[in-house]
DNA sequence: TATCATACGAACAGTTCTGTTCGATTAAGC
DNA sequence: GCTTAATCGAACAGAACTGTTCGTATGATA
């Protein structure tokens, strides 16, 4: 039992320090001596949880892939019950981000640009990408969008600007607007879907 | 005369080999030995021209923002003589390069991920999203948005956030779902400032 | 024809990176 | 106390990458 806790210890601690490096620097700008450096364990003992680097990275955007959803979702659910609300609050989650630690965007901003479209990894971050705008187009559905999807859409292109550009030029104002755009575009949806609103 | 006819050529060719190289494998993804082979140039050569890679990555991150600076303002200027229809015509850009070459994003994003705080890489790539901005600025100001700045900023996220997911998912409907949104945003920042034409 | 800048090519140095190996060590379970 | 699994540490192999060097070739100019 102790060893199991042991072994899982190892492998926390490795995929910590690889959270850490590769978000701060990327996939490509990290090496294996840095993660063992970082986590404190021999290289051996990476190599044994961990056949391959692409194999230490698959892991880590898999953990991460779910992490940053429940973030979303725990943001989504804090703006109240509404739907459409919940939908700006999603941008919550971006915010506190920014402001717990600096703003280097989600990783998979940076898995979009440093992986190969065969690898592993791209899959992950792909599906990642997917999974999030399900649940959008399920929150937009809610709120009462006549093209759900399309909203969804247009709220994700917000979140990954709000990323990439955020991580650029670490203004966190970019979030606010990001969170003020959302905003006017399920305004706009929603206008369309009931026309009692606006017009 | 022909000498520097010769020296411009094989700069160029170099350029132009990096560009696409870095266009679809990022900056650290290449090697300069890839640049020459594809160049067709001795090492040596390009050790002649260049100091080292990160001058070709920064001669080439000039280069690509005036190219794609001058590719927004001109698809903005086929949009017609209004300043609204024009940050709207912005986003035929992306369909553009999307429509040509597959879409692996605007170099800016890769450049934002895959450079350093401290780069001259860097400060060319925040040169080039600040100019960017200013222009869009301008444009919302003359489309009589009453925060140019704002909504220049909301378009800018979404120019980015297209790129981004673009390359990830090549799916050349987030380029529409941007323009699209954009086409709202406008509507919404000017119905602020023009409460005659919807209210 | 002599000169000068440009480019070539091929070897080489030095570093960094991934991944391997293996004997020694630690600590928990029986 | 003995066994077993996990870890350590340190050396090593092999590849890739950046950057250097230098003798050679080419071609335009004067």
């Amino acid at each position: 039992m102790v060893t199991r806790v042991r072994k899982t210890k190892s492998v926390d601690r490795i995929l910590a320090a690889a959270a850490e490096l590769f978000y701060l620097h990327g996939l490509r700008g990290v090496g294996v001596e840095q993660v063992i450096e970082r986590s404190g364990v021999a290289k051996s003992t990476l190599y044994v949880h961990f056949r391959t680097k692409e194999d230490l990275v698959a892991e880590y955007l898999r953990r991460t892939d779910e992490s940053w959803r429940a973030r979303l979702r725990a943001a989504a659910e804090a703006a109240g019950p509404a739907a459409a609300d919940q939908l700006v609050g999603v941008f919550d989650a971006l915010v506190d981000a920014f402001d717990r630690h600096g703003f280097f965007g989600c990783p998979f901003i940076s898995a979009a640009v440093e992986t190969t479209l065969d690898s592993e990894a791209r899959a992950i971050t792909i599906q990642h990408t997917e999974r999030r705008q399900e649940w959008l187009a399920e929150l937009s559905e809610q709120a009462g969008a006549s093209d759900a999807r399309g909203l969804a859409q247009q709220i994700g292109l917000l979140i990954d600007g709000a990323l990439a550009s955020g991580r650029l030029l670490q203004d966190r104002t970019v979030v606010d607007g990001a969170k003020a755009a959302a905003g006017h575009l399920i305004g706009s949806h929603l206008a369309v879907a009931q026309p009692t609103s606006v017009i």
